[in-house]
DNA sequence: GCTGGACAAGACTGATCGTTCTCCCTCATG
DNA sequence: CATGAGGGAGAACGATCAGTCTTGTCCAGC
């Protein structure tokens, strides 16, 4: 807010090329080599942007890296992740399984960089940071990507659901940090059974096992299956 | 090796006092805050031991990391993590399920800092570099404990399941550190049904579930149930 | 035409980084 | 007694850190 009131031409391009420049800098360096090692210089000569500049943009390196991550969500959680995910499934139980095909993909990259929001959150410890908080914040976007799909999949405890399969998401990323292309597979074979013995309250999806006494289901959650 | 000849005296207390003094430092500060964030003048301080003294124990920070992080393994991975796994249980499969139960007590003590293999990897982006590949290491040994521990609860593919189960235990340790304090209650019922679901040739654990048809174990692994 | 904001370029601050060097003390062993 | 290793205390190194300030140029709006 604040730069609103433009003239009739610059329309669609961003606020202001410099700070768009900085932005693109900060993302390439910063997802790549963490916040700590990147300083401002390299910030600033990579944007080629002046050094007054950046800080009458960003109050502080902080600020940028609040900046970056709300960038890192708009490109990677919506334009990348999720997008991929619907477009390869219509179902949201295939959805689902979708995120670890995805994540496959992702792994074998020659220049797999992790997520970033993990990254930048284990980089600051102290939960009250503003930076540690923000990238919680995002974790938890992703979070509710997942809770949704598991809801429309009429799975019952959504959220509860979709903790635990972000754990399996998380832990698969850490995996290929550590070297293991094929973590995305593992953890999507764990999470097909994680599916199959869901408590799914409705929605007929000819399930293959098959006795298992239905369980109680504690509440209908709202069964919205598009 | 180098210090393996000594007087009489000063037989069982550590190499050097100052080394000690400068690793129990190190872990401290490392554990904690991480590595970057920590310079070499606060591990001096803690210590209270000289400057150079450091420098004649360890040639560089990155020296003391190594260090830190084998004393890591010992503490954490070994005197903590498999002893505490190893007295609450005696079959293979509890003890894989303690995991979770130890994991609880652990997420939600106050200080939480943390594993420090996953943390220093990821601060340390290069897979070639000294610091990640001993991080990753130790975390290989984390999963070797796990692989012996499927291996004796006579799993068919102990090194893949190993390895999911431990991508289990490195997202609910990612989700503990958003603040997730029940991370280990959900990791250990994902895998309590992948335990359920795993191909054990062998071992009448005499199971809870009624029906669910006995796959077809694809092959009979080596059956050591000691 | 003037004014003021955006920006480039770069000097500069004080702090901190990892590392090296110097000097002095202690103490066990020859 | 002499020697030398181990250690303490601290100055100093050059590099880098995040952040400030100054100067000059451009350009749009009045």
């Amino acid at each position: 807010m604040g730069a609103a009131k433009l003239g009739a031409e610059e329309r669609l391009q961003p606020v202001s090329e410099a700070r768009e420049r900085l932005v693109n800098a900060a993302y390439e360096l910063f997802s790549r080599y963490g916040i700590q090692a990147v300083g401002v210089d390299a910030i600033i000569e990579r944007s080629g942007v002046a050094r007054q500049t950046m800080y009458r943009h960003f109050g502080s390196k902080d600020d940028l890296v609040l900046a970056f991550l709300e960038r890192r969500e708009q490109l990677w959680t919506r334009r990348w992740l999720e997008t991929e995910v619907v477009r390869r499934a219509t179902d949201p139980r295939d959805r689902l399984l979708a995120v670890f095909d995805v994540f496959d993909g992702w792994f074998r990259s020659s220049d797999y960089e992790g997520c970033s929001f993990i990254n930048v959150m284990l980089e600051h410890p102290d939960a009250d940071h503003a930076v540690h908080r923000a990238a919680a914040a995002y974790l938890a976007g992703i979070r509710h990507f997942l809770e949704g799909l598991a809801r429309q999949a009429g799975i019952a405890d959504a959220e509860n659901f979709a903790r635990e399969w972000h754990i399996l998401m998380k832990g698969a990323i850490v995996a290929a940090a550590e070297g293991d292309q094929d973590a995305a597979l593992r953890a999507k074979r764990v999470a097909a059974g994680l599916l199959e013995q869901a408590d799914t309250s409705g929605e007929a999806t000819g399930g293959t096992s098959a006795s298992a006494p239905p369980r109680a289901s504690k509440r209908r959650a709202t069964r919205r299956l598009r």
